[in-house]
DNA sequence: AACTATACCGGTATTTCTATTGGGTTAGAC
DNA sequence: GTCTAACCCAATAGAAATACCGGTATAGTT
């Protein structure tokens, strides 16, 4: 196995992950926020419609520092499914 | 060009969010925690040694999750500068 | 000493995905 | 009509994530 696709359980944790962003944003342009968080406004906008479902990290937390959001709060009930 | 590739300061970043997991994974070893976090030990070695400089958000909070740690401090002084 | 086991490292190869640009489209506001 | 915000799609360079290999070092066993 090398890189298996993403599942449908990631699709779908991306598109959540993708709904708290968007509610964060509020009232503001795709553009501004992009513009201050250091991305295209094309990336954001798949973000946030779960099109882009598992993005990096860094990206992230550049969303999360200019939309004044917890990063712990955007992973609350995203920890993949690991049998005990 | 399309996608530039990763930056000196990026891979530098990359590299201090590595030191900041291995510190914080103490005396287990690498296959507990890959293990525990839904990931390969490869995958884990590579992000602690810097070597996957920008990875995914949800990769992060998994290893976040089982090491006990907040996303919030692993994203100190990760912001990317935006000027104002 | 020789063997075994564990843990880490660096490289290579592979598949899938991100993040970007550019163009085109829709709808509402001025 | 013009401007703005958002959506959609295609193409592309680059990187994530996985697996396999040999090598190194350390600690414990026989």
């Amino acid at each position: 196995m090398v890189r298996p696709p993403l599942t449908p359980e990631e699709r779908l944790r991306g598109e959540h992950l993708g709904l708290l962003l968007r509610e964060a944003r509020g009232g503001r342009s795709i553009a501004e926020v992009a513009a201050a968080a250091g991305m295209s406004a094309e990336t954001l906008r798949k973000i946030e419609t779960g099109r882009i479902a598992t993005p990096a990290f860094f990206t992230i937390a550049a969303l999360a520092d200019v939309l004044g959001i917890s990063l712990d709060r955007l992973a609350v009930g995203t920890t993949p499914a690991v049998p005990t």
